[in-house]
DNA sequence: GAGGAGATCGTCT
DNA sequence: GACGATCTCCTCT
């Protein structure tokens, strides 16, 4: 309909390291955006973030680790740069990562990826049926919401809870290919009660793999 | 296009 | 036993 869905960025995938999610979910989630998430697979996925949300640990009402550290959320609790992956409404995982040093339960949730390599088998992995070539309201469907983009990685808690996001070794992990958003752009939470009014949700302004009805 | 409700089950009270 | 950091389908307009 309008934009290119599809941007590479301009140098190789390069690892984040430990030291880049031992800061608050706030600037974490920030910085996250127009990184690359990456499934290895028999073949590689990989897609851009998006549109993520921070939450805060113990303080904050909306957050998991609002209940202090149960079986549930310890992976918030431990160290920085680990994949937290919890079930909700039955139906659907949802991806965070722990945030800041260890004891302080805060992360960053992952919401909506815009797919970069593999398409076909993510699309696959969502049952979408993607004529060639495909619309931007298919290609949405791919990835945008936090259920959809982890069953399109293939992302449950059996198989990637606790998993480190630091290193290319992980089937999970996080990485820079030199790609910076123009513009971010700040809005308050989807999906909670508590909490509602803060503003800890970012998106890349535009960008058309935003959850929702429309971009920004 | 908007709005509402059901699906479905792990986790905590 | 209640509810949830969601998605999809169905109905109504």
């Amino acid at each position: 309909m309008k934009k290119p869905p599809l941007e590479t960025g301009p140098l190789p995938l390069r690892p984040l390291d430990r030291s880049f999610f031992a800061r608050t979910p706030r600037r974490v989630a920030r910085e996250l955006l127009g990184k690359i998430l990456v499934r290895e697979d028999k073949t590689r996925l990989a897609a851009r973030i998006v549109e993520v949300e921070a939450y805060l640990g113990i303080d904050d009402p909306a957050a998991h680790a609002a209940a202090g550290n149960t079986a549930r959320n310890s992976v918030l609790f431990g160290p920085p740069g680990f994949a937290y992956v919890y079930f909700i409404y039955g139906n659907h995982y949802c991806l965070n990562v722990s945030c800041m040093p260890e004891g302080y339960g805060e992360g960053v949730l992952f919401r909506a990826l815009e797919p970069v390599y593999a398409t076909e088998a993510m699309a696959q992995a969502r049952g979408v049926d993607l004529p060639t070539p495909a619309t931007i309201a298919q290609l949405r469907m791919i990835s945008s919401g936090p259920g959809r983009m982890s069953e399109a990685l293939g992302i449950t808690r059996l198989r990637d809870n606790g998993k480190d996001l630091t290193t290319s070794e992980s089937a999970l992990w996080l990485a820079d290919d030199g790609f910076r958003p123009e513009k971010i752009v700040a809005t308050s939470r989807i999906g909670i009660t508590k909490a509602v009014e803060r503003p800890l949700r970012f998106v890349i302004a535009g960008n058309a793999f935003v959850s929702g009805k429309r971009s920004l």
